[in-house]
DNA sequence: GCCCCCAAGATTGCATGCATCTCGGCCTAA
DNA sequence: TTAGGCCGAGATGCATGCAATCTTGGGGGC
């Protein structure tokens, strides 16, 4: 198939690849007027999540440069949409651009990383105490299975399972904490610092990293905030320490 | 004077207003071959800004529409850069939009202002921890004058006066915590924070927000983190169980 | 009288044109 | 050889055109 298309929905201006197919036009018979095209989700916004995904998954690199031309002509798109899209990344934090020349993937630096983690400690701080403020038999179940499947992991060193089910781990608990301003922020803030640790690659500790996770998993389901939120927020900040140390 | 107009800065199509002053071109001579025009801002940056203040400012109520071409219109330029603005708008959480209905100032409801405190309180808690860790005198002075101001307009009762030193307090310290993330973050949520508070107007306790305040400064002069997080902690999480309160 | 349908007008989202800007290579001069 | 400037290719930012969609008010059907 083709790189990537983005559903024609509208606009069609037939310039190349013109040959439309003359009288399909017509939706077969019986069909209602318009099938309303189910969610008719804007180009936009399909470049925007699949550059993000790129980004984040490490696809694009830091400093990688993020072409308009050459992104329109990869979604078959106009330069409209995309640089919608760019706009919005870069509005995210995860592009930067300088005036006429263009936007690259962000290069977040050691202070900016270090400045991510003290925010990221504020709000997985929060995020775990509301989360046992809410505690449900549902949340115990799913943690459990994740922590079981990442000590799994952890022990026979998966790194990608490790980080895969570490971020799941953090998922939960930012859902489970049900506030969506809180959950948004810890959004942007992991993606930048994923996109961060494509630079600095400073990992290590996988099971201390699980042993902190079940001390938060327990003071959540004790129902116990303060525990769960000072839980949580000594596992950040080792983190952080590391960077510290790893600079 | 114009209502407003960007700095033409470049593109002059010369539809309208063409008589283009003939050989005013040269620069003076003696002049560096360019004089660079400073900083030569986008229009978009002007126009995301402006709306920006209005929204914030409240002269934009929740609900009112960001229409492309009347903005366009208005800030004389087409509409490409006010789309720009506008989707700026809407990620930062200023406005939201709907699929081919255009964007509207957002409207904040009462959950998502909660879910707005209990970030806050977390970037409040982690800002004033860290103003206490990077305390310097000229902190001291600058927080000591805007409590001595804040506290005589609070006991003049003038309302205006006091948001505006609440702000600058809390401004100042997010500025001393030097920590870019957590700033930006605070000031988004200060800024969705106004804007809910023209729906929901809960305000008072103008005294009590001084001796909060006055609190939170004693820790971080003490150069005692913990004691000021917990101070900073204990200030918004009472204007948030106001809000619980009001509603 | 009330409701549904429909057409006109306005607006959105995308496509495309265009002037300016930046950057790389090449040429000239020291 | 190296420093410095000129030129061209490509990209950016803004302007504008266009089809599809949404909104709104009035007319016809019940």
């Amino acid at each position: 198939m083709p790189p990537t298309s983005i559903s024609p929905q509208q606009q069609r201006t037939a310039t190349e690849e013109s040959a439309r197919p003359p009288a399909e036009e017509a939706v077969r018979a019986g069909d209602a007027v318009r099938p309303r095209a189910e969610e008719a989700v804007r180009a936009g916004e399909t470049i925007y999540q699949a550059v993000r995904d790129r980004i984040i998954s490490g696809e694009l690199r830091p400093g990688a440069r993020l072409s308009i031309p050459a992104l329109a002509e990869e979604f078959s798109v106009s330069r409209s949409p995309v640089r919608d899209a760019v706009i919005r990344l870069v509005q995210e934090g995860l592009a930067s651009e300088n005036m006429n020349r263009g936007a690259v993937v962000a290069r977040i630096s050691g202070a900016e990383l270090v400045s991510l983690y003290e925010a990221r400690e504020a709000l997985e701080w929060a995020a775990a105490r509301l989360a046992a403020q809410r505690y449900t038999p549902a949340l115990r179940r799913t943690l459990l299975g994740l922590l079981t499947a990442h000590r799994a992991a952890a022990e026979a060193g998966d790194l990608a399972q490790h980080l895969e089910l570490d971020a799941a781990f953090h998922r939960e608990i930012r859902l489970a904490a049900q506030s969506p301003v809180l959950a948004q922020m810890l959004d942007g803030v992991q993606g930048r610092v994923r996109l961060a640790m494509r630079s600095t690659s400073v990992q290590g500790g996988m099971l201390l990293a699980v042993d902190e996770h079940q001390a938060i998993f327990e003071a959540i389901c004790a129902g116990d905030p303060d525990a769960a939120a000072e839980a949580a927020l000594a596992h950040i900040r080792r983190l952080k320490e590391k960077l510290h140390a790893g600079r």
